[in-house]
RNA sequence: GGCCCGUUGGUCAAGCGGUUAAGACACCACCCUUUCACGGUGGUAACAUGGGUUCGAGUCCCGUACGGGUCACCA
């Protein structure tokens, strides 16, 4: 059979060029060695998972750490997913959390173009080279075709699949090709598998350690009918060309590395090294499942925006499931940046990790409590212009008075920070007691009415604004001691049966008829925020209410 | 179902043949405290299971169970 002329019949590009340009054109980085080129290579859904995160992040610190590149490559082969904007999607929500390209699509770069469509030449030019190897074949089998001995195969308990006696194109006569040809079917073609399945080898991953991988016998389809390439096809070409050296993706990939194996050996190309992270899971009743764009919203990296969660604290986190001896470094060394972890492909998790949002909002209370007042204004400000209401955007008019209110509840100032802010959205919401708008308490005591409406009347009959702390607090005292209340603390616990309540439960009583809320900053501070006559208002509100 | 990967407290996990089996989050108790928090101290709680190998096994080997992944002209 001619293989030229096949190839030439079934691949009739004219924009080839010998294979040798390809190499030239993409030349070995020069880099130092040891430096590691990795990428991201998403489809261009328009939709980010937290674990397009999560493996950008390790492929990036990877790279940066090494001195290497890590860049943007878009897997747009499948019509079916592309959705427009998608890419700008891509950049702006990993940027967000501080993840940068060095190069890739819409990025420059030297070995692009970075987008799948546009690298069809490159393709065409290599499965060209298969077929006069006769390493490729084209295949006229319809999608009944395929089914009938998929059904075949498993009734037989057979391996399913395109390989040796059920891959029916495999071995047409030259004649049966042309005329299959002349009468326009549509073809693919599929990679002449050279691989025996009971064959195994045992291979490095560099996250997993040692694995077997049986080789593959697959002709799986390298070129789709429209002359697209499939994703293992393309993945081998452009790594190979884009000079990747590490590839560190989702192990749901570690099924098709041994596809991978022989297609990278077939086109002459070195291997790179591999690593298969396991994905972030959650807990669904009794089984554990991978995090589902459509069932979970904490899928999605667009809830952080949404929810407000600082994106260097979801970073934090990141990393703290990323490298097992992250947070040991973190404890050490709270203030330096992330960038200066050392971060290792061995400490990289085995097995996979429920996403665990409690964790999260303590690293994300812990690193609010970092910041200043302003900082937190200017933080949460840009959350609320682009997800608050109208009237919690209100809140950031008067700057100074919710700087005083921020400062407060942060603890800025104390000896030791609070950490009443979780994200932007909680934080927004837990301070609308001091708004007037937004204040609707839902009053409730955890004393009869009769008592909480004798203290409140107490406390305002004796309330000064002008009142330093310890002035406040001992008029607090005065009314509780009054009332029967329990004012040290000591004698109270020695016999709580003595005693109605103690101070405290003054205090709460108080707080609550304020602030709506039982967990609340100093209430002297807040009195001293809202000032007197709103204090006073409240109070009798409440008394009212009563 | 076949193949591959995994399994240490509720969660994240350290551990590389000898440890009282770390640490973090959560939970509980106590302390600090003029209220709420922060903080501090302590506590509850784990090697999936059965066989080997070994003087000795969470660590090595085999089986079992359970969980995950994958079996497309999707990535």
């Amino acid at each position: 059979m001619d293989l030229n002329k096949l190839a030439d019949a079934l691949i009739p590009d004219e924009n080839i060029k010998p294979l040798e340009e390809y190499e030239k054109l993409y030349p070995e980085r020069a880099l130092e060695k040891g430096a590691q080129v990795t990428r991201l290579a998403p489809s261009p859904t328009g939709f980010m998972h937290i674990g397009n995160l999560y493996v950008a992040l390790a492929n990036e610190r990877i790279a940066h750490q090494s001195g290497g590149v890590f860049y943007l490559r878009i897997e747009d082969t499948d019509e079916k997913r592309k959705v427009e904007g998608a890419v700008e999607v891509i950049h702006k929500s990993l940027k967000y959390f501080g993840v940068k390209f060095d190069e890739g699509a819409d990025l420059c770069g030297d070995y692009g173009p970075y987008y799948q469509r546009q690298r069809a030449e490159i393709y065409h030019a290599y499965a060209k080279e298969l077929i006069r190897k006769g390493l490729a074949y084209p295949c006229f089998c319809t999608e009944e075709d395929l089914e009938k001995t998929r059904e075949y195969q498993t009734e037989n308990k057979l391996l399913p699949g395109y390989y040796g006696e059920y891959a029916k194109c495999r071995n047409l006569s030259e004649a049966e090709i042309y005329e299959n040809l002349k009468a326009g079917k549509p073809y693919v073609i599929r990679l002449r598998s050279q691989g025996d399945v009971s064959v195994k080898h045992t291979f490095r991953d560099e996250v997993k350690g040692e694995i077997t991988v049986t080789e593959n016998n697959q002709d799986v389809v390298i070129l789709k009918s429209d002359g697209i390439p499939t994703y293992h096809f393309a993945h081998a070409i452009d790594d190979h060309f884009m000079r990747t050296t590490l590839v560190i993706r989702g192990e749901e990939w570690l099924s098709s590395l041994p596809i991978h194996i022989e297609l990278f050996k077939v086109l002459g190309f070195r291997l790179p090294k591999y690593g298969h992270n396991c994905s972030i899971q959650k807990i669904d009743g009794e089984t554990r499942r991978k995090l589902s764009k459509r069932k979970d919203p904490e899928a999605s990296l667009n809830y952080y925006r949404e929810q407000g969660y600082h994106p260097e604290a979801v970073r934090t986190y990141m990393m703290t499931l990323l490298n097992s001896n992250f947070e040991e470094w973190l404890l050490k060394f709270p203030d330096k940046p992330l960038d200066e972890f050392k971060y290792s492909i061995g400490k990289m998790g085995k097995s996979g990790a429920l996403f665990d949002i409690v964790k999260l909002n303590d690293i994300s209370k812990t690193y609010m409590a970092k910041l200043s007042e302003t900082e937190a204004y200017d933080f949460f400000k840009a959350w609320a212009d682009e997800f608050g209401s109208e009237t919690q955007r209100a809140y950031f008019a008067d700057k100074e008075y919710l700087c005083k209110v921020l400062a407060l509840c942060m603890g800025v100032g104390g000896k030791k920070r609070r950490k009443d802010f979780i994200c932007a959205k909680q934080a927004v919401e837990f301070v609308s007691y001091f708004f007037d708008e937004t204040f609707s308490p839902e009053y409730a005591y955890r004393f009869d009415n009769a008592t909480v409406k004798k203290i409140l009347n107490d406390f305002v009959s004796v309330y000064d604004h002008a009142d330093d702390c310890s002035a406040w607090f001992e008029k607090v005292k005065a009314v509780a001691s009054a009332n029967g209340f329990a004012t040290d603390m000591k004698a109270y616990k020695a016999n709580p049966e003595n005693y109605p309540g103690n101070v405290s439960d003054i205090a709460e009583m108080l707080r609550v008829a304020t602030t709506g809320l039982t967990n609340t900053p100093d209430l002297w501070t807040i009195m001293q925020i809202l000032g007197k006559d709103r204090t006073l208002v409240r109070l009798q509100t409440a008394i009212n209410a009563l």
